[in-house]
DNA sequence: AATATTTGGTATTTATAAATACCAATTTCA
DNA sequence: TGAAATTGGTATTTATAAATACCAAATATT
């Protein structure tokens, strides 16, 4: 029997080169932004990066929000900030006090370093506000969502 | 008796000459300002602009997020638009409905019209979203209020 | 009534962020 | 073992956002 390998859209696939390719920007410019903190790709055992499909659709709408809508790299780094991370994770008040991520603004969660907090063992690329609140859009449904549960359990 | 002048943060002084002096740029740059967003000038009976020393202390903060931390107009555009204006209007659902401020995420709520909701005979000018949120800390901070107070009332 | 300033445009300049080019050292894999 | 690709760095180029300059018409000021 042959063995299955399962692919989805996390799959890392894509060495830088082909990433770049993709995206019609210069290797360069990818790691430029995973410097500003949009993306962690993938590091096989060895020190190369890979990059996975969601990996693509992803830098696809940075690439989107710096070159149509104008708005720089330091732009999206504080916009990412102000996602309430803390509100999916749910950590404790302890972890806020200690955490640099809920009580900064200049960039989004998965920049800072976990120490003694929930997030410590977590991996930053497979939590849920990294994969899904990058973006304007999505990160104010998140806004509305939690202050509409908020009024709705007044 | 004479009559005396109340004068407060947010009287009326500056023509724009001098306000673009206080500032150190150009009246030109100051109505790029305002055609983004960033303020609303009084309005004196004419057709000119006065600006108030609140009005000052708001530019320079802006001035200050452009030329320091390097954020696009654009990208403070869409940083204003985040701010959860309905949780301090208190705004109904209905009104939600209807509104492009809470239906949209490229401008801060100021920048729409607002007919048919509660904030239609208001003026943006005195509204507490426009005096107190325009910039990132702020912003944050009324985020983690609103998810504090919520996480208090479960 | 004459002078100052402001208005709202467009056209131009400037400052710099974003992207590229190039490098030697290291790693991978055929 | 040698060829091809990636790494991380600096230096340079380019694209363009931000700011300025200039305009005639309108408004305000003395």
């Amino acid at each position: 029997m042959r063995s299955e390998i399962i692919q989805n859209q996390d799959t890392p696939l894509y060495p830088i080169s082909t990433a770049a390719k993709l995206l019609g920007i210069s290797v360069h410019t990818l790691r430029m932004y995973e410097r500003a903190g949009f993306i962690l790709p993938f590091q096989k055992e060895s020190s190369h990066r890979l990059y996975s499909q969601s990996d693509i659709e992803r830098l696809k709408c940075i690439r989107r929000a710096i070159n149509e809508d104008k708005i720089s790299i330091a732009g999206i780094q504080r916009i990412q900030a102000l996602m309430p991370c803390w509100d999916v994770i749910k950590c404790s008040q302890k972890d806020r006090e200690h955490c640099d991520a809920f009580n900064n603004h200049a960039y989004a969660c998965w920049m800072y370093n976990h120490k003694k907090n929930i997030c410590e063992n977590l991996d930053c690329k497979s939590c849920q506000v990294y994969k899904e609140f990058y973006d304007c859009a999505r990160i104010k449904s998140k806004i509305i969502e939690i202050t509409e549960k908020h009024e709705s359990s007044l």
